[in-house]
DNA sequence: ATCTTTGTTGACAGTTTTGTCAAACATTAT
DNA sequence: ATAATGTTTGACAAAACTGTCAACAAAGAT
């Protein structure tokens, strides 16, 4: 018996995280993705079962890959700044080639609320290791080595500063007058402007 | 002759002025549309000729409501941080209206680049009042009141840190294990977290 | 009252998108 | 070679969504 291929599976895989957490497709329909692909469209029928089930294997996929790092930086016992500083190195090399994931994931829990009440990508508690990141927070509030507020706010701060300037890209472009080229060099220094915004002191 | 109602139509748009910037639904039909409204789904191709059309007034409309005290805010005379600061609180006061509204913007205009290069709704230059904030920003940093950067980080940080924590609410309310009230607290703290966050001197 | 204009409705048709299925094809074990 | 299994395809059906139209209702104008 032939061993299963995989070959077509993965590339209906890579090619609908690409056309929708990179290129941010929203309305993308089956027939596109297969376009993209090179592949007959029934053939994702086959491998998924719908177009549902395409959608929700590739946000599995797609989170466990940003998942992969994060969590062993996060639980690390690097000092505070030197893993605030390679938290933002990690997330920002994954967003830069998925920027809309969470976009995705937020419309998808969108729809699902108009129906039912809980998200099942979701578990009940927060992970374990962002607990412990808003802990080592806190701590370094109270011995102000970083501005005083609540932890909650410096985590806010630090996600929207990363993933805002990506998925807004066209918007912000237009704002501040810059080509495309412009506008990636900014990006290209974010990593940097977002540590001297979160830890003023030092710089 | 009657005059034109003017009430259906009105209502139509400040309905899918909800469901598409408040709610967030992508996805939202017509049919969606007009029932949230409670008025016969014809209407909307009666008072505007499509979806598409209903899509683009809406978004008129919407933009030009954010835009009213943007623009002369920015544009006055008061000192930068009291300019900044009533810059935020005007900006979030519309911003909890309409959180979704740049989202549907950004999605408007990668559909419209798959076919054409330019978005009708955006000017060739960005708006004046910007041009002159952005100016501004640099005297200030210049002077050592802000923290020295490029201006346009300071304008890319303050948007980041005003929307993201309104369009990625669910996200961010399970990575935190906060509930609704508890995460709508945090949301109204957010107007000064920003200006301490951007001011990080003063504070 | 009748006419005229505007507003509203349901039925219908057109289009787009999705899903199914049987047949054809490929590959490998027997 | 043949059977068995997995893969690919086109044709078809079903569903979802959008737009049009003729008929009808409402309300002021004549």
């Amino acid at each position: 018996m032939p061993i299963k291929d995989c070959h077509t599976e993965k590339l209906i895989i890579d090619t609908a995280m690409r056309v929708f957490f990179t290129e941010g497709r929203v309305y993308a329909t089956t027939q596109d993705i297969a376009d993209a692909a090179g592949v007959n469209r029934t053939l994702i029928n086959y491998y998924f079962r719908s177009k549902k089930d395409l959608f929700t294997t590739v946000i599995k996929i797609t989170r466990k890959k940003f998942k992969g790092n994060v969590d062993s930086i996060l639980s690390s016992d690097l000092p505070f700044r030197e893993k605030t500083e390679k938290f933002i190195d990690d997330f920002m090399s994954n967003l830069i080639n998925y920027p809309y994931l969470e976009s995705f994931i937020t419309v998808d829990i969108i729809q699902h609320r108009l129906k039912k009440n809980t998200y099942p990508g979701f578990s009940e508690k927060s992970p374990a290791p962002i607990r412990q990141y808003l802990k080592e927070i806190e701590h370094e509030m109270e011995a102000g080595r970083i501005k005083k507020s609540t932890p909650v706010h410096f985590i806010i701060n630090l996600f929207s500063m990363m993933i805002y300037p990506l998925i807004m890209k066209q918007i912000q472009m237009n704002l501040l007058d810059l080509n495309e080229a412009e506008y990636n060099i900014v990006l290209s220094q974010r990593k940097q402007v977002i540590l001297e915004t979160l830890f003023p002191e030092k710089t």
